[in-house]
DNA sequence: CGTTAATGACCACATCTGTAGTCAAAAGGT
DNA sequence: ACCTTTTGACTACAGATGTGGTCATTAACG
């Protein structure tokens, strides 16, 4: 299953990933501020996220509690790999080079860079 | 201008960015193998690029030559700034830990990205 | 108990995307 | 001077996406 979730849908899959279990009205009042969009257009999303299998529900009474069937980091592999693949011929450390030019890596993300490959080496 | 190029297109762009210059044609052919498109549907992809303002033209006789208007630099910067903002909260290191942990980085990879940081440092 | 408000199901519709067809003009072979 | 081929312009159309409306049901408030 390709599991192919839009922006859209991601905004709602965010809200879920950091307090998953609540109602669509919650959601709508997660988003307030983010999003601008009507509750009607919420819940569409959130149909179409069911219909694709990203997010399971739970009956609760009369509505649902919706939470991610994806978990946010394998999500984020699959994007982050997607996007290698995509344009940087397969390979991590250029991607990496171009987020350092592209936006400067602060100081501590060099050393978490560092402490990071020096675990990666043995 | 937002100037939004999706897959389809992309596949076009990767070709004029290893040959610049070149017409219709010659872009059918290089595609031969990699995509399974009718040379007509390369026609489209390659006008709607130039409509957004992707590819310039130039004319040559009856015929254009096309050439991205975006570096394929830039354009790898501005995906991958947008993969980060949009899953990784803005921050590359994350990023660089999922591609870790997602394909395994290799031997040359965490050799680069040790140069690459080394000369980050000053 | 009756009216209201919230909820999911279903529907609508414009735009974008993938994939291609038709057409007319021009370039080139014979 | 024709016929064929190539090319760009325009058109088509189904599926995905963003955005939101209608409706019937049901929970809840007075």
């Amino acid at each position: 299953m390709s599991l192919q979730i839009t922006p859209a849908e991601l905004e709602i899959m965010k809200v879920l990933w950091k307090r998953p279990g609540i109602g669509a009205s919650e959601i709508v009042n997660a988003l307030d501020g983010e999003q601008d969009w009507s509750p009607r257009t919420v819940k569409t999303l959130l149909s179409r996220l069911v219909e694709k299998g990203a997010l399971d529900t739970q009956a609760d009474g009369r509505r649902y509690l919706y939470r991610p069937a994806v978990a946010k980091r394998d999500y984020q592999k699959k994007e982050a790999g997607q996007l290698i693949d995509k344009l940087f011929g397969g390979r991590a450390a250029p991607l990496v080079a171009q987020l350092a030019d592209a936006r400067g890596l602060s100081e501590d993300d060099i050393e978490e860079l560092e402490a990071l490959l020096g675990r990666l080496k043995q």
